[in-house]
DNA sequence: CAGCGAAGCCTAATAACATTAGCCTTCGCT
DNA sequence: AGCGAAGGCTAATGTTATTAGGCTTCGCTG
């Protein structure tokens, strides 16, 4: 049934991303995207309902992205035996994950952004390669509330790291190396 | 020199705010503003330079608040003598003003507000009610680095909080009381 | 092999914004 | 009396996202 595409969602999606990452999210418009492939901005509508939902899927290629980051992370440690160094590298890899992609980061985190049940799912998918890590430090039970201390943290330096929110001096690689092992190891407190 | 004001900067400010914490930052515009204040559009632009700067205004506003209500709790506490109960009540009191003003507070750390020297100075005044217990619990030296363990909890939990992000079930009250006693426990190692 | 129908694109139009330009009115001060 | 500026207004501009409606290609079916 189809005519010859000019493009493909997928690159739509890579070029916005890109866009994205490089203007921040006031930055660019559909018309930039367009013009990047080579179409003309309302034919955009034809692919995506609108613009919220193309920026949802640029947020789930992200998650995807963390995940995969993560997932690396874990490999190079040996979980069960070294559950603190497993966290520490998760921690690095989360945050060098948001520094290499400072406007994507904040858009996997904005309110107006998916609250779709995809989003939902690929934000659960990302922290998965944590889990066995927790469970290895504190416990199958605990394994929840502990990644309610160290994930809020991790979320939180980088988020401010990026919007350039240490402003008293000090250095900032040694606050948080300071910061991820303070945290584990009061979670290696726990009963 | 003057003619009659319909209006001033602090009720526009107001006015703003209030607009803001109910309809976000997508859902209110500067026509709405003038609207609830009795003049027109462009007259707004008679007494601010643009958009941007009244949302300064606005997120100036908020850290002022922001201080208030912790400084408030701190005299609660015998700081010296308690830090940990200083930190603690602290805590919740930041949570307690993000929650209850959770569009200005994604306001107040947004990339795109505030680069002004007035926001840096109103940021580092929020914090200053916090400073004596740090120093009471670490001491001088450690206190910029375990504010930088604990902030950002703060701010990644309640910024989490505030989207939603916490969707695993569980406690997330509790979950914010275990993460802020489990990160004083982790400070109050320190040497 | 004629031709239907849908996918995918296009141009033109609409509506909401922020913001600028230019003008009018009021009123404190001389 | 009347100048000058503060503060407002209407009208115009330019940028967005988004909708409406129409043209073309081409896989499939008769």
């Amino acid at each position: 049934m189809p005519a010859r595409p000019k493009t493909s969602d997928e690159e739509i999606i890579e070029v916005a991303l890109k866009l994205f990452e490089r203007k921040g999210r006031d930055g660019f418009s559909m018309s930039e995207i367009a013009d990047a492939v080579g179409i003309r901005p309302p034919s955009l509508f034809g692919r995506f309902k609108n613009r919220a939902e193309l920026l949802d899927k640029v947020e789930l290629t992200l998650w995807g992205a963390l995940a995969r980051e993560l997932g690396a992370a874990t490999e190079a440690a040996e979980v069960s035996k070294r559950p603190v160094e497993a966290l520490t590298a998760q921690a690095r890899a989360y945050r060098a994950f948001a520094k290499a992609n400072p406007n994507g980061y904040a858009l996997m985190f904005d309110p107006r952004a998916a609250q779709s049940p995809a989003g939902a799912t690929a934000r659960a998918a990302a922290l998965a390669p944590c889990a066995p890590a927790f469970v290895a430090l504190v416990g199958n039970d605990n394994a929840l509330a502990a990644a309610r201390v160290l994930t809020p943290f991790l979320h939180g330096f980088v988020s401010m790291e990026l919007t350039q929110a240490f402003r008293l001096g000090g250095d900032v690689d040694q606050a948080f190396e300071t910061g991820v092992a303070s945290i584990i190891q009061g979670l290696a407190l726990w009963p």
